[in-house]
DNA sequence: ACCGGAAGTTAGCAATGGCTAATTTTAATA
DNA sequence: TATTAAAATTAGCCATTGCTAACTTCCGGT
């Protein structure tokens, strides 16, 4: 492997590690929303196990992005931006736990790892994974 | 999932970041001193596509860590601890490596997913993806 | 042996993403 | 309605991990 398509990859994975968080948040508030029609900071917090300062912070930045609407002391919603963002990531989580279920991973664990992973997977790799689970049995 | 459960598995991922750049800092110096005989900090620099200046500092944090040796204006070198590190680092990659290309990844996209995926599998999940590869032709 | 460029080091800055503590606002209940 | 507990906000701190710029050290070729 040469040196420039190795750091490529490194670059690539420092890119991950900075959306990833965004897009936790992201897909948190659209499980919240559908859950109970609303994300409010505190059940944010609890569920990433951080505190409300820190996801005020978080959430100013998500609306800077664009991904989120917010008023002052009111819940968190998504932009149409914000909602695409989240099925997406969502589709993701959910082809990843159902690669791990078909190569034998146990239910729990597989819902723990696809956590992490499935913001590592390239679109190939998400398609092999589709087409894997689709013709052995997901 | 209860919020305690989801929140314990965010705390994980925030741990893997932590230590994930240590492994690939780790398992890169181990991949020089294999290749060239010694790991240089220009070569790392090079190969993870930061300055020097990041490496330099990232070194000294590893050193404090007991994971390597170095002295000044010398190449790094992997203490016993750092070996067992990169090594155990090296064997998970190709699992996911083996894993992928199992389930129908082509090789290059292997390697490059694998190098983010390797830090978010557990235990379990691995174990189940070297089951996976023994019994169908890995 | 020297000298210039390559490599390593150091200092200082910025963004990110945690935290605590103090404050303000909201909302529920007595 | 008045009070109070819960939630949200703000300010200020710290560590991490990147950067550039300036400096020092090393080493290979003349």
């Amino acid at each position: 492997m040469t040196p420039d398509r190795q750091a490529s990859h490194f670059r690539r994975a420092r890119l991950a590690r900075e959306t990833e968080l965004v897009e936790d948040y992201v897909e948190l508030i659209a499980d919240l929303i559908d859950e109970d029609g609303e994300a409010r900071a505190v059940d944010i917090a609890k569920r990433l196990g951080v505190t409300g300062a820190t996801v005020n912070k978080m959430v100013a930045r998500l609306k800077h992005m664009e991904l989120v609407n917010t008023e002052p002391y009111r819940s968190v919603f998504l932009t149409d931006e914000g909602r695409r963002m989240a099925e997406a990531s969502r589709a993701r989580h959910h082809i990843v736990v159902a690669l791990l279920r078909a190569v034998g991973v146990d239910e729990a664990t597989a819902w723990a790892d696809a956590e992490g992973m499935e913001h590592r997977c390239s679109p190939e790799t998400l398609a092999a994974f589709a087409a894997f689970v689709k013709k052995h049995g997901g």
